[in-house]
RNA sequence: GUGGAUAUGGCCUAGUUGGUUAAGGCGCCAGAUUGUGGCUCUGGAGAUCAUGGGUUCGAAUCCCAUUAUCCACC
């Protein structure tokens, strides 16, 4: 088996724990959460740097690596790890979130899925057995099955056909996977926002058997409310001792609530994304240093960060570098926010191991300004 | 000095057979972003249409004068 889960300590007064998940580029310290780097890079930032800013294992992209540059070619370049230079760990998502987000044209069969390439308009086809083939070339250590993400909100009916489809790719997965030694596939729980097709796709799922299982179809635009009764309800159903991955999370809120009912991994473009468009997470709560009152502000971004940003740079200068449009702005940011994800969730970890993540969430929530 | 052209928010422009709250881009201000099509997207403020008169029910638009700028010629 590529992977190796192991729970070291679980929360007395929630669902928290703390892991150690082992694999073959390395051993990482869950709960974790994964920078995305879609295209092979995390955007604007050399490997080198995502590693000395703690990250553990990054996620990449089964859909676009395909379209560019193939994943025939970066087999030939030995892999995704040698290919981009990052020899830590690697996840990379199947491809079935950006074939229903990114694709006018597709067609959804019990096949797979035809859509078109946002790049070109020219036609593929998507199945099961195809996003396993090319996270084979790939090489990531762990790998996703191809599924559906509904999107919020949806009818009933139409969530039940998916999430059932689903299931059926993700047998087809499993069937169609060969290297388990080298990569370790995951499943997925779909069923949107309606318990009873959650409960039922966790126990198909699970008669299914994976190394690890993600939670998908959430955070989605549902309130965080409802995000967090349904992973009340769907977390518990899953066995303790497998890695669980929320998917696409990211904001410092939904990380809590997230690793206190059971969370392990998350991903999210979040950090990155808006980093590139101004706008930072502190310790004092979220600040888009575009605006005007940064102009004479030179302070640090975070007055208790001590990232390679806050440590060189000043609100003021930064603020100069996005109006001014130069790409140091978009790296800096990125930088910060990158490092500000990692060290929150070193510090959840910490306090897990103390047994005191509900006095530490209290307590960022009120700096932040969430309470 | 003579002749001609132009004058619209901070900047660049649209807008004439005269007709309701003068349009757009840039800039400015603010917001969004959650398994990445994103230097993206959304919203907002800001103009007595150079100035003064006149014609008209009604003028950025027509007429006169003034001022400024540009061009050509002496």
């Amino acid at each position: 088996m590529a992977i190796e889960f192991r729970v070291l300590k679980e929360s007395t007064d929630c669902s928290a724990r703390i892991g150690e998940l082992k694999t073959p580029h390395g051993v990482i310290e869950t709960p974790v959460f994964m920078p995305v780097g879609t295209k092979a890079t995390v955007k604007t930032m050399t490997p080198e740097e995502v590693r000395d800013l703690g990250a553990q294992i990054i996620l990449s992209n089964t859909y676009h690596l395909y379209l560019r540059p193939g994943h025939k070619l970066i087999e030939e370049a030995g892999g995704l790890h040698k290919f981009m230079n990052w020899h830590k760990p690697i996840l990379t998502d199947s491809g079935g979130f950006q074939v229903f987000s990114l694709s006018d044209l597709r067609k959804i069969t019990e096949d797979g899925v035809e859509f078109r390439s946002h790049i070109d308009g020219s036609t593929h086809f998507l199945s099961p057995e195809k996003s396993i083939e090319i996270q084979n070339s790939l090489g990531a250590d762990i790998i996703m099955c191809f599924d559906e993400c509904v999107p919020y909100p949806a009818e009933y009916e139409y969530v039940k056909k998916s999430m059932e489809r689903t299931t059926r790719w993700a047998k087809r997965c499993k069937d169609y996977h060969q290297n388990w030694d080298r990569q370790a596939l995951f499943g997925i729980i779909q069923g949107g926002m309606y318990k009873d097709l959650r409960e039922k796709s966790v126990k198909d799922i699970l008669d299914i058997g994976f190394p690890g299982y993600a939670i998908g179809g959430l955070s989605v635009g549902e309130p965080i409310d409802i995000m967090c009764d349904m992973l009340d309800f769907t977390a518990p159903m899953l066995p303790k001792d497998k890695p669980r991955y929320l998917m696409g999370v990211g904001s410092p809120d939904y990380l809590f609530e997230a690793v206190i009912r059971g969370i392990d991994m998350a991903d999210c473009v979040l950090p990155t994304r808006i980093a590139r468009n101004g706008t930072v997470m502190t310790s004092q709560g979220k600040l888009t240093i575009r605006n005007a009152k940064y102009k004479n502000d030179f302070s640090s971004l975070d007055p208790e960060c001590d990232c390679y940003t806050c440590t060189n740079y000043t609100r003021a200068y930064i603020r100069h570098l996005f109006n001014v449009n130069e790409i140091l702005g978009a790296r800096l940011a990125t930088i910060h926010n990158l490092y500000f994800l990692i060290k929150l969730m070193e510090n959840i970890r910490e306090a897990i191991k103390e047994d005191r993540l509900m006095e530490y969430r209290e307590e960022f929530y009120k700096k932040y300004g969430y309470i």
